[in-house]
DNA sequence: TTTTGTGAAAGAGTTCACAGCC
DNA sequence: GGCTGTGAACTCTTTCACAAAA
């Protein structure tokens, strides 16, 4: 195979987008919707910039990416530019994913998932613990982790979303492997070690807080 | 003033070290301590690399901002390197920070922070949902949020962490940099408008969930 | 020989600057 | 005049490749 992917596993070949662009088109799609709301035919680039603090010459170049399609002295129609976003970044059909670990973080990610994300959709939850998969939580159907694998074999799950404890990622990920999943989405605290040919992305809480601090530190003793 | 600081806002001037190399320090600070608790004394760049998924070249290069001491044929020093890592990342005490925001995203950091988070201190939290502040949280003391910029005045603090919905969110930021909040960590789903000498910092988790979708997808579809 | 520290090269991402369009 | 799209320049980050150390 030997895919063109970028030093963190990202794939970018074919018309791919880069990873900071993709999260910029998130939340330009974002703020489109919200101008479309609010009655808004058209922007321009330097109006967006200012309400998601980059420059203008970002937006073009982000938008370039997806095909720009803006007229000089007119901007960008709202609507249009939105979909065409939401066509690039979604697919026709949400992806299925399984949520495993419904504590303060997993709950978090089905609150938000339930609302609002039409690129994934979390169609399984798996606790240990029986008191949160007694009934189901925003809709989602939540089951004891022990069932697991085969819940995600029987659905074709290929897609995973980790917020468990550290201590317990690297097995249960394993596990998510041997079923069939090919894409983890990992909140735990941990380095996962995973099979060439899945994708994982990291969101470590921990580390954000941290860094955070070291950079607040530095703001905090910065002359005034 | 004019500080240099990069396009994100982060100040790396005078011995500063870049934002992925501060996200990787504190990695492999978490692995350093996990294999002293072992009672492994030292340690090679590439055991080190294949551990959290980076090159050795990666981590001696950023061992080399913090000044490296390895030595040929011999490693690192596992004690002594976490020891110098943490020299680097935290402050002698622990810069104070006000939570604001108890839902899941709120209790999932308090959780974080009351464990193992020696550079940042949450010293009071804040919600507007009685039932959420009626006790002290992981040992953090939770006010209703119509005290929050006494409380914040009272006791200097001057870094917030931003839990709150999206649509509360600017108007919190806006009360906590009156307050002299200079230090914002925002975990809403919005982008802020900041003071120029205020530093934030976005985790965005909708964001990292729709561009997980977006990079699990082009895996996926990608050939076998 | 193995592994470190680092200059130099390569690669990725951002900003500049301007021709062309409205 | 004002704004878009984009080549070129620039900056930041990673990888290569190798001299020096053990």
């Amino acid at each position: 195979m030997s895919l063109t992917r970028n030093h963190k596993g990202h794939i970018l070949a074919g018309g791919g987008l880069s990873e900071p662009s993709v999260s910029r088109l998130i939340i330009y799609k974002r703020l489109l919707l919200e101008l479309a709301k609010k009655g808004t035919h058209s922007v321009f680039s330097h109006q967006m910039a200012r309400r998601v603090n980059t420059s203008p010459e970002q937006i073009r170049r982000d938008l370039m990416g997806i095909g720009s399609d803006g007229r000089p002295t007119r901007g960008y129609q709202v609507l249009e530019l939105e979909k065409r976003i939401s066509t690039f970044l979604e697919s026709a059909r949400p992806e299925p994913a399984a949520l495993v670990g419904l504590g303060n973080v997993g709950r978090a990610l089905l609150a938000y998932a339930a609302g609002r994300l039409p690129s994934l959709r979390i169609t399984a939850a798996f606790d240990i613990n029986p008191v949160r998969i007694s009934h189901p939580i925003y809709g989602c159907p939540c089951h004891h982790a022990r069932d697991m694998a085969r819940v995600v074999r029987e659905n074709g799950i290929t897609a995973g979303i980790l917020a468990v404890p550290g201590s317990a990622a690297q097995a249960v990920a394993n596990e998510l492997f041997a079923a069939g999943v090919r894409n983890l989405l990992n909140f735990a605290d941990a380095r996962l070690q995973v099979p060439a040919e899945v994708f994982v992305d990291h969101v470590d809480i921990g580390v954000s807080l941290e860094k955070f601090a070291y950079f607040a530190r530095r703001n905090s003793s910065a002359p005034e």
